[in-house]
DNA sequence: TAATTGTTGACTCC
DNA sequence: GGAGTCAACAATTA
């Protein structure tokens, strides 16, 4: 069957390319489109194995974007559309989808955060289209404000470089733009049925439905969706914006919860999340962050009179904040170096710090074999839920890093890409730089503790417990440091350290101090180069 | 130039 | 559980 009929020739067609922004909700670019009038309209997705969202990919986070086109779709054909799904290099599916249908205009949402694969795709595309003679339309929507808007208006002086800094910026901000509605049926064309019904373009029904990433052999993306499958994982939530509406709805239910959060209270070893867990749905746009901000403001106005608000950067607002703001400096960086941000070479907000590479230490981290019950715990989390508390992520973060291993946070940020639901090129490197105390924060003297650091949350263990099963029937005075435990203790648990569970790797008493030193020389160091270029700039200057 | 501030440390003492 | 100390960062404010 030929997808472009006789009827379809010579019509105005128009699509809409979702690439990120997976929503019907607040999408003005779809709207967009369907505003061009055009006779039929085509929303359409590319699977892309080389896609910052598929490179480095897990059985989970593939299940989660499954989940997410099969829900589009489902969303779509109540409208009366559908979504067609292309696979392959988006250079070329795109411009042959054209030709077949006809295509005249194309809708898309801009990605502003400068992540290098998606910037040199949209620029092949943008020159494509214009020798196709197809029209583009672009919405900036991936974060509050279109980042130029922050670029415009905090002029000569460049966009700060602190969270204080960004909030006074956003305050200054004009009102931001109201949330659009989902479109309605009627502002779908009628369609013809051999272009609802063709099948090459069925979203996939499971993971291994995806395009292997090209030019890439598959023992080196390892792991990925092709040698396991997710019937033993639990995702911490499932994919798709009608699961995302249902489940901001909920979490803002309780709105004197809402209105008091504080980020660095909730706890990272509650068995069920002690946040939203809705940060997988706003890195794939299945939720508007719009829509997330003024929905936070009237949970709050429902709020009791007597309960005090919490304020950014630690309440619900300020989650949404510290997004935006991390997009932007990654957008910032990669303007004056492409693709810099997730690096640490080039990267002008990023320490240049003499790390480590010692593959045998990463691999005992990603596997959650160190030896540290709570470290452990968290690494295995990550790998059953795609999930972990924020601040389990900076318990790992810094163990990798300056803390215990000293391994380059490179490494462990393309660990977190591969395995976190919620894995967001800006928010991911903002966080790896923070932690690792290479850029934003420097304060290297304070240290996680991999084995005091959640003992006053959870004295029992039962984080562990569940998560490092092998070490279960550890009495709570051991849990977190079980070669302190005497022989008979270990052999009644079951534990032979060595054997069913590592010892630690390093002794993190005598390690982070030493870690600490390497810091202050890496710093010292930097020091002296800045005085050395300023020195260097300044007989420029006179010159 | 000095003091203050910065989403989320650990440790000791009381 | 709260306050002070540890050994001391960068950016901003006074």
């Amino acid at each position: 069957m030929c997808p472009s009929s006789s009827s379809a020739k010579g019509s105005k067609g128009a699509m809409h390319w979702f690439r990120k922004g997976l929503r019907i909700h607040d999408n003005p670019a779809l709207v967009a489109c369907l505003e061009q009038s055009p006779q039929r309209v085509y929303p359409v997705f590319v699977l892309d194995g080389n896609s910052y969202q598929l490179l480095r990919c897990t059985a989970l986070r593939a299940n989660f974007l499954v989940e997410t086109l099969q829900d589009l779709d489902e969303n779509l054909r109540a409208l009366g559309s559908r979504l067609y799904v292309l696979k392959g290099d988006p250079t070329k599916a795109l411009p042959k989808f054209w030709k077949e249908f006809n295509i005249t205009h194309m809708s898309f949402e801009e990605d502003e955060s400068g992540e290098p694969y998606a910037a040199e795709r949209d620029e092949k595309i943008i020159e494509k289209a214009q020798k196709a003679n197809v029209r583009l339309f672009s919405q900036c929507t991936e974060t509050m404000y279109p980042l130029k808007d922050y670029v415009t208006k905090a002029g000569a002086k460049g966009v700060p470089a602190t969270m204080t800094g960004f909030q006074k910026l956003f305050k200054s901000m004009k009102p931001m733009s109201k949330v659009l509605p989902a479109p309605e049926k009627e502002d779908f064309p009628d369609m013809d049925e051999d272009d609802l019904l063709a099948a090459q373009y069925l979203p996939p029904k499971r993971p291994t439905d995806l395009p292997w990433p090209r030019g890439i052999p598959k023992s080196e993306v390892e792991p990925l969706w092709g040698p396991k499958d997710c019937k033993n994982l639990t995702p911490i939530v499932h994919g798709g914006e009608t699961l995302a509406r249902k489940a901001l709805t909920e979490s803002l239910k309780r709105s004197n919860w809402v209105a008091t959060f504080e980020k660095p209270k909730t706890s990272c070893t509650s068995l069920a999340p002690s946040t939203t867990a809705l940060s997988p749905y706003l890195s794939w746009g299945c939720l508007s962050p719009r829509e997330v901000w003024f929905a936070l403001d009237e949970a709050v106005s429902r709020a009791s009179s007597n309960v005090k608000p919490s304020k950014p950067p630690v309440s619900l607002h300020g989650q949404m904040l510290w997004r935006d703001f991390n997009n932007l400096m990654a957008h910032d960086a990669n303007k004056e170096v492409p693709g810099c941000w997730n690096k640490m070479e080039g990267n002008k907000y990023c320490r240049q710090i003499p790390w480590d590479d010692d593959p045998r230490l990463l691999e005992a981290w990603k596997t959650g074999k160190t030896g540290f019950p709570w470290i452990d715990a968290a690494m295995r989390q990550l790998t059953q839920e795609g999930w972990i508390h924020h601040l389990g992520r900076h318990a790992v973060a810094c163990f990798l890093t300056r803390g215990d291993l000293w391994q380059s946070w490179e490494e462990g940020a393309k660990h977190f890409e591969a395995e976190l639901l919620d894995a967001d090129y800006a928010l991911n490197g903002f966080n790896w730089l923070w932690l690792s105390c290479s850029g934003f924060f420097f304060q290297y003297f304070r240290c996680y503790s991999p084995i005091v650091f959640q003992k006053k949350n959870d004295p029992n263990g039962q984080y562990i417990r569940k998560f490092v099963p092998e070490l279960k029937d550890l009495p709570s005075k051991y849990i977190y440091e079980p070669w302190e435990a005497p022989a008979s203790v270990l052999q009644k648990a079951g534990v032979k350290l060595g054997k069913t569970y590592p010892r630690p790797l390093v002794d993190h008493a005598v390690i982070s101090k030493e870690n600490m030193n390497r810091m202050k020389q890496a710093y010292d160091a930097h020091k002296a180069r800045a005085q050395t270029q300023g020195g260097a700039a300044k007989k420029k200057q006179r010159k």
